[in-house]
This record gives structure tokens, C-alpha cells and sequence, in this order.
RNA sequence: GUCUCCAUCGUCUAGUGGUUAGGACACCGGGUUUUCAUCCCGGCAACGGGGGUUCAAUUCCCCCUGGAGAUGCCA
């Protein structure tokens, strides 16, 4: 039998990095199987699902370079696998529950669920959840709310004895007694739509899902599934409850972490490629050594053996490290244009790049390609060729073990030098300033960092002479010389 | 509270009935260097506790502890 495995996420806010984890672990799956993967969207919570999330979804996915073979519109043999086009289909097998007496029409009104609950907290009680009040309703009592309008939801019977089990494939056996289990969860709801309960399991049995695999967080209500499938009578697939991802605290990963939505990732400047490596990472390993795997690695080395059982944190950090050594092994070319919109985002560039723009832009590939983490760092990076820098405290100028006076002298001589030398070889010029470092018993940098700073505005930058270049002689020997000025007035008015 | 699951460096993990318990990130040193970054070298750092089983437990079993998740007309 083929595998056949889904990623059905419910379209209630962006795709987040637990979601997309457990898309790619079926995604690899089926593609290591040879296998099917299949979209299928859970839009039955109609207050919360947004067509909205839907778009992202399909963004997500396309970015990330991940392809589906059946749903949510096309290829199937199932009609949309979108659950909210599907009502039909849940109604009719909710009814065959209550007509097999599996289930049973609830008249209870959400004021007195709320009720009922507030008094089990008061009370401490020891008794959870739903009372089965209507569970015993006569068939008479049943017709008569039926024929007032009374609206009702539908509950599964869940026996009161015995107990019920189900294999995982990582976990092994997990078993839960029957009184443990939700008293009788709604399947379908009064405004007719199911809940993910029912519509979960009766959408996996008709699309002929193999396997089950989905977060930990839902370990809880396998047993419920079970009890499902065995009401219909059908054959449950194989379960196999991936470990969650948790965030510094140990908690289950939420915005208060940080950002969890992959667009923040994109739009800051995360590659996809670095993305799903890391992501991939937390709760699978291949062995000991590789670190590294591109979306066809997974799709070939994938096993479910390899997945870990327990939860696994998020490291932001370790995620930023990837990105970089994926950055780094861009061609400047493809640098440059993935580049090239975080530029005309902020204005250095315009939306019609003009040759020397283009030029420019691929002259400083090369100085920001080691040193960005995230595309969007190239902006602070390079701001300094774009825009007039201005460095309000003098102190900026000024190296440890050294005084405004020295930096003041420095950099004057230094202007006198890059001036007479503009455009000759770095060797040269550099020679030059060392001998000016030596005459002023500066270290070297004592002499380079006030250079910096004048024509950067900032004391960390890429490499001195290449920002001069990219910048162009004129400009930078203008900055030096207003810095040189900035400086003799702050000296005099000590 | 109840139920279920989990447990190797700070983090992600490898691993075995007998190993100097390995790698990566982070961190800390050092080197290269005009700053930063890259790169190279080095260092720190773990089998939660208690019982068993065994010649031998990090590894197998039990208990405890700790953590997490679930307890919805959300998924």
C-alpha cells in the first residue's frame, strides 16, 4: 500500500513554525516514499478562518518550494478538500452515528455549558466536562425540541468503561480508559459544521490517509479517534505524533517568544532554503555529523526511525547561523537580486534600477555578503552610501587608549594624504597612514578608525578602502574633510 | 486537580550493556585582519535522583522528581 499522508492546517492565522515543520516532515515523507501529499484545508471553525491564512498558506508553501499532490481544489477523487465545502458529507455521517445509536443530538444551551463548568471549578470537582445530560433523551423529547427550532449540537457516546488504545509509531502504545476521555465532545455543531474531530477522521478514512502524522499536542484525543473510526466502523491509520517545538522557556512556541510566523522570517530576510534545514533539524537528525540538507536531501533521507520523542526548542540563534552560511553560498549574482528589493524598500534604489544603481549594487556584494545574518541587515550595512551620514558625538572618532587630540591630528594628516593619493593602490595609501600611526605613536587603527567613522558614520563597516571605492573618492574625501573640521572645533572648545 | 507523553552539555542532537560519552549552535580564549564579519586553532560544558536486573548500567525495568501537553459548539 502507498503512502498517503496530509498537512491539513486550519486557515486561523499565519503559517507558524510549528505548522510548517510538521508539512515538511509529511511532505519528506511521502516524497521519501514514494509517496502523496496532500493539502487539505480544516476551515470548520467559521469565526475564526480567514481567506487571508489561506493565501498564506499557499505563499508558505510556494516559498518554501513545497508541492502537493491532491487538494485543496484540484486532483483529488474527493471533491474540494476544504471541509467548510464538505458540510454535506459530516452531516450525513453524523446522522448514521445517531441512527447506529453512536451519538446523540444535545439540546444544551452554551449558558448552561458555562454554568456547568463554573460550578465543576467552584465545586474542585472531580467530574470534567459535559454531563451527559442529553445523552438519555426520549425519542419523544427529542421530536418535540426538534418540531420548537431548538438548536442542538451532536455528541459521541463515549462509553463509560474499558479503555482504549492506539499504536504511535514513535511513542508505542498509548492507552487511556474510556472515563478519561472528553465526555461526549461535540462532532457536529449547531451551526452544522463538524468539529476537527469528525471531520478530521472522516475526511483521513475517504482520502485513504496511510499515516497520521501530526504535533504531540494532540496525543490527548488519539484515544477519541479511535473511538471514532471504531463507531464507523472503519480501520484507523497509523499514528505517528511528532514532538513539539517549544520556545526558550520551555513552553509550547507562541509569539511571545519572538516571531513564529514564517512571513516574519521571509520579510526579514531568512532563505528558505536555511529555513527548512534548520526547522527540519528540531526533532530529526540524520547522524552524528551532517548538518546540512537541501529539500532533495529530505526528500530522500527521511525516515520516521530518526524522529526524537521529545520536544525540542527553537533556537533563533542557531537558525540565524544557517541563514548566514546559506547567504554565503549565494553567487553574487543571486545575492544581488535577492538583495535588490530590501534596497528599493528603504529607497536606496528606485523600483527602476538605473544601470549605475546596478553596478553599484554589485560592487558591494562582495563587502556584505560574510557579514549579513538576515537579507534585511544589508540596509543598516550600506546605509552610508546612500545617505549622508553624520556623527554627533566626537567621541565616535576616538579608539580606546586614545585622546580627541590624537584622533583630531590623525585624521587631518590622514586628509592631507587620502587626498593627494585618491584612487592609487590601497597598498600605497595604507603604507602611508601606517607611517602616519608610527609618527603620532598611534596604533594603526588609532589612524584608520577616525577614517571610518567619517566616511561611514559608524565604527563597524566593511573594509576601508573598498567603502571609500563603493562610495566614490569625492564624496568620501568631502565627509573627511567636514569630520576634520567637526574635529578642530570640539579640540578648541575643550 | 485529573489524564497522557517526555527526560544526554545552556540549546539542537549522536551514541552504546563495557566509549577519553561524539558533533553543531551559543559562549569564552587565541590566530589572521585597518573595524566588524568571514576563516583557522583551542576551551568550557551533559547522561535529573533513588531502587533494582547484571560481572558491568547513560543504555533494560520500577518509583520519584522535573518538564510539557490535553482537559472547548478552537484546531
Amino acid at each position: 500500500m502507498s503512502v498517503r499522508v496530509r498537512y491539513a492546517p486550519s486557515p486561523t492565522g499565519l503559517q507558524h513554525i510549528g505548522g510548517v515543520r510538521t508539512a515538511l516532515f509529511n511532505y519528506f515523507f511521502a516524497r521519501a516514499n514514494g509517496g502523496s501529499f496532500i493539502l487539505r484545508i480544516e476551515d470548520t471553525d467559521r469565526e475564526r478562518s480567514t481567506d487571508e491564512s489561506i493565501q498564506d498558506l499557499y505563499d508558505t508553501l510556494e516559498w518554501l518550494g513545497v508541492d502537493w499532490d491532491e487538494g485543496p481544489v484540484v486532483g483529488g477523487d474527493f471533491g474540494p478538500y476544504i471541509q467548510s465545502e464538505r458540510s454535506d458529507l459530516y452531516a450525513k455521517y453524523a446522522q448514521k452515528l445517531i441512527d447506529d445509536g453512536k451519538a446523540y443530538r444535545c439540546f444544551c444551551t452554551p449558558e448552561r455549558l458555562d454554568q456547568l463548568r463554573k460550578e465543576q471549578d467552584a465545586a474542585k470537582s472531580k467530574e470534567k466536562g459535559y454531563d451527559r445530560h442529553c445523552r438519555n433523551l426520549s425519542d419523544e423529547d427529542v421530536a418535540q425540541k426538534l418540531a420548537e427550532g431548538a438548536p442542538f449540537v451532536v455528541r459521541l457516546k463515549v462509553p463509560r468503561d474499558g479503555k482504549t488504545s492506539f499504536d504511535d509509531v514513535l511513542m508505542g502504545t498509548i492507552t487511556r480508559k474510556n472515563k478519561d476521555v472528553n465526555p461526549d465532545p461535540v462532532l457536529l455543531k449547531s451551526d452544522g459544521f463538524p468539529t476537527y474531530h469528525l471531520a478530521n477522521v472522516i475526511d483521513d478514512h475517504m482520502m485513504g490517509i496511510t499515516h497520521i502524522m501530526r504535533a504531540q499536542e494532540w496525543i490527548p484525543s488519539g484515544p477519541l479517534h479511535i473511538l471514532l473510526y471504531e463507531a464507523f466502523g472503519w480501520t484507523p491509520p497509523l499514528y505517528c505524533h511528532l514532538p513539539m517545538v517549544m520556545g526558550k522557556d520551555g513552553q509550547k512556541l507562541s509569539k511571545r517568544h519572538g516571531s513564529t510566523a514564517v512571513k516574519d522570517f521571509r520579510e526579514k530576510g531568512y532563505l528558505p532554503e536555511a529555513l527548512m534545514n534548520y526547522v527540519s533539524m528540531v526533532g530529526w537528525s540524520y547522524d552524528d555529523k551532517r548538518e546540512f540538507f537541501t529539500k532533495d536531501d529530505f526528500c530522500e533521507l527521511f525516515t520516521l526511525e530518526k524522529i526524537n520523542k521529545a520536544p525540542g526548542v527553537f533556537d533563533y540563534k542557531k537558525l540565524e547561523w544557517y541563514n548566514g552560511m546559506y547567504i554565503r553560498e549565494k553567487s553574487d549574482e543571486e545575492l544581488a537580486s535577492l538583495l535588490l528589493p530590501y534596497l528599493q524598500a528603504e529607497g536606496f534604489i528606485s523600483s527602476e534600477v538605473r544601470d549605475e544603481e546596478k553596478e553599484m549594487l554589485s560592487s558591494i556584494i562582495p563587502l556584505v555578503k560574510e557579514r549579513l545574518k538576515v537579507l534585511s541587515d544589508v540596509i543598516p550595512m550600506t546605509r552610508f552610501l546612500y545617505e549622508e551620514v553624520s556623527v554627533e558625538d566626537a567621541q565616535s572618532f576616538v579608539p580606546k587608549k586614545q585622546t580627541l587630540e590624537q584622533s583630531a591630528r590623525a585624521l587631518e594628516r590622514a586628509y592631507a594624504i587620502l587626498r593627494e593619493d585618491a584612487g592609487k593602490d590601497d597598498e600605497l595609501i595604507e603604507e602611508k597612514l601606517v607611517e602616519v600611526s608610527k609618527e603620532l605613536d598611534l596604533k594603526v587603527n588609532g589612524v584608520f578608525m577616525p577614517i571610518r567613522v567619517a566616511v561611514t558614520g559608524s565604527q563597524v563597516s566593511p573594509p576601508l578602502f573598498d567603502s571609500i571605492r563603493a562610495l566614490g573618492w569625492e564624496k568620501a574625501l568631502q565627509r573627511i574633510e567636514n569630520s576634520v573640521n567637526m574635529l578642530k572645533n570640539e579640540v578648541d572648545h575643550e
